[in-house]
DNA sequence: TAATATTTTTAGATCAATCTAAATATATAT
DNA sequence: ATATATATTTAGATTGATCTAAAAATATTA
């Protein structure tokens, strides 16, 4: 089934609202994540179940079918694996590439996203840690622990961040803290949260609690 | 200016159009290379017109502004360098590309444009061998004549093709004829056109005149 | 539980992009 | 040059995606 992008958005945003919260997306949780109005979420709300793509009941929320699993899975496919292009090959920097998978992840060809898939070697991740499902929508699952819950003398490997915006990894940019660093509580301050880190046996930094839950670490 | 791809497809058209007649384009003709109706194509020229990229008169035809003849370029320039992207890079065949990157030429970031033309080597020609043009619109020009008009004796190299359909390329293919191909008129038939070229000193073949047309060839 | 607040849906518009059918303008040919 | 054919535009509808304002349903709280 062909669908058009503003339904693909629609199906991402559900699914993401839905992984998240591991319960049915609210009407206003999408109008919020698609920065839309609550009225129009109704109006396609109702396509999308015509299509057969969602459960939608009135006043109850939405829930993906599998076939709007399925379709909301290949665009995260899609989107992760043009992220990984961009920054592998074209050689952005993980903070600029968003907008641009978000565009090129509606560009419709099944041949087009096995040969990128292969031209990248098959990567299972993308430059933020997220997992790439594969062909048939499984994601590769791995331990990861956010910062914030690591105690002192723990130590582990950066794998992934939560926040994906352009402000936070500018912020880990500047601190140099990339994919792979090594990163040891030296301490934490249970009054605010925030930390006292090494980064790769180098050097020690403070950073604060919200930075530490969006820091997912490999412990090990 | 933001453009949708509707009107971005249209620009393209018009331009196309006036390049190949050398003259304003009709409201037919952009109809046809639409395939949309002459009323839809008034509609939009009104609306292009408004944006200030084309002249239009009631009846005149259009013939695109500077702002417009830009635009047009651009597209131009962007879908060549994801057929250059697609062929070279993910083993697409010439005849499989044109579909992709008509979708991926209407992706918008002039960052991506810059970084995907230098990891492709800053390319002249597309793998139909037409020309790139460049970030300021500008075409490389090269001499090049229709195995058509060449007479016996004269031989050359198979820079591009006229016709992209994927008949043709595949038609092609089986001759085993690609860019490249040093081709030699061996003999040309003045009743029908058709020619008898050795191609890479190697094959002789037999073609019709329309095939000619269709190949165009660096002599010497 | 009754009042109040919040969420969701409906009603009614708008805008871009398209269509068909009818009207009008231009081109062609006898 | 007049009739006929062709090309183009207008009029009026339709569809998808959106909006605001108002109505209705659900949730919260005093």
């Amino acid at each position: 089934m062909k669908l058009s992008t503003a339904e693909e958005n629609y199906l991402k945003a559900i699914f993401k609202i839905s992984e998240k919260a591991n319960k049915s997306a609210s009407t206003n949780a999408i109008a919020r994540h698609l920065s839309t109005s609550a009225a129009s979420v109704t109006d396609m709300l109702k396509r999308l179940s015509e299509k057969g793509l969602i459960n939608y009941e009135k006043y109850k929320g939405v829930t993906l079918k599998s076939a709007g699993i399925k379709q909301a899975t290949q665009l995260i496919r899609k989107h992760r694996l043009w992220e990984v292009f961009l920054v592998k090959k074209l050689r952005f920097s993980w903070d600029q590439v968003h907008e641009i998978a978000e565009q090129l992840e509606h560009i419709e060809s099944e041949e087009l996203i096995m040969r990128l898939d292969a031209f990248l070697d098959y990567p299972k991740f993308d430059p933020h840690g997220d997992p790439i499902p594969n062909a048939d929508g499984k994601f590769t699952i791995r331990s990861q622990t956010p910062l914030s819950d690591m105690h002192k003398g723990q130590q582990g490997m950066l794998v992934g961040v939560k926040d994906h915006t352009t402000e936070f990894l500018k912020y880990l940019n500047s601190l140099n803290v990339k994919l792979g660093t090594m990163i040891s509580v030296i301490d934490s301050v249970p009054y605010d949260g925030s930390m006292n880190v090494n980064l790769d046996s180098k050097k020690e930094i403070m950073i604060t609690s919200i930075v530490a839950q969006n820091l997912l670490i490999r412990i090990g």
